[in-house]
DNA sequence: GTCCAGGACTCGC
DNA sequence: GCGAGTCATGGA
């Protein structure tokens, strides 16, 4: 296979393969990549052509393997992973922070090297948010899995079919029933539609929003859009544009590991789960991830 | 049957 | 500006 290349990305001391292929691993139904053996394969999009990659843990970092010839190709496939997987970051500032504070500790010493792990693309975020709204993160994957083997493009590998995320143009040219058939409510598919038109538009990008600067502008022109609240606008702030310090804090789940972790016999009030995170600031999009995480692998001991 | 899930909108006051 | 009702499906 003349058109495969490797590529060796080096990773910080505070990264650990496998606490991320530990959530990435967390639904059978995740549709936009597939793991066997500790080996993760999915498809992109590069400068407009699919791209197939398989990542690996190796003694030096994370090998990858692609389809596709050219620098360019390569290039576009390692900033993708680095983002996907906040390569970029410096986590020690948080994990001091978390050795402090008795909330996050044990969350933090358990998951150690876990990352934020991102969404790159935008209207995958949004489209993503959306349908996680007030329902089980376990029924959001089963609409995410309709959506994308519905209107997503197949890329078939090997036996394996993978899925680059439908387009916004596509979809914005969709009848609000076609998403309703998916069992999508009439609501969210008005509210994925129209992000998707804004998109296609191009009056919604990630760039105009990483220019916009610090979180509460953005946050503030995100829920100016029908559909967008202050969760969702936190939650694309730190899958997307990477906000170390996103707060998503009418959270339920969040809510839940809070009452875990505080000790509390109840769910703690709005005010409490602003409070808790005061001394988290900078860090709270961390705090959040790590917290979700810890409730996740609380529950899954029964 | 009831309640809850990684919320947001709409309406009435 | 704030509280209650509504959206809609699926699992416990």
């Amino acid at each position: 296979m003349s058109n495969h290349q490797e590529l060796l990305i080096r990773t910080p001391d505070d990264f650990s393969f496998p606490e991320n292929l530990e959530y990435l691993s967390r639904s059978a139904d995740e549709c936009m990549f597939h793991i066997q053996d500790s080996r993760v394969t999915r498809a992109i999009e590069v400068d407009g052509k699919p791209v197939l990659f398989v990542m690996e843990e190796n003694p030096d970092g994370i090998l990858v393997t692609l389809t596709g010839e050219g620098d360019e190709v390569k290039a576009g496939v390692e900033q993708f992973v680095r983002d996907w997987l906040d390569l970029g970051r410096d986590l020690m500032p948080f994990y001091e922070l978390g050795e402090r504070d008795p909330l996050l500790r044990e969350a933090v010493r358990r998951h150690r090297g876990l990352r934020v792990v991102g969404i790159p693309d935008l209207f995958e975020t949004f489209v993503w948010a959306i349908l996680g709204q007030q329902i089980t993160v376990a029924f959001a994957y089963v609409l995410k899995r309709r959506f994308v083997e519905t209107f997503g493009q197949a890329i078939e590998a090997d036996g394996v079919i993978h899925y680059l995320f439908p387009s916004a143009e596509k979809v914005a040219g969709l009848d609000p029933e076609a998403l309703r058939e998916l069992k999508i409510t009439g609501r969210k598919s008005e509210y994925i539609i129209g992000i998707a038109r804004l998109i296609a538009a191009g009056e919604l990008t990630k760039e105009g929003l990483l220019a916009l600067g610090d979180d509460r502008t953005v946050e503030h022109r995100l829920t100016a859009i029908r559909g967008i609240g202050p969760w969702t606008a936190n939650y694309v702030l730190m899958r997307c544009l990477r906000s170390p310090d996103a707060y998503p804090a009418a959270d339920v789940g969040l809510h839940n590991a809070l009452k875990l972790v505080a000790g509390l016999d109840r769910k703690p009030t709005l005010p409490e789960v602003e409070a808790f995170a005061e001394p988290w600031k900078g860090w709270r999009a961390y705090a959040t991830f790590y917290l979700w995480r810890y409730l996740s692998s609380e529950s899954e001991q029964g």
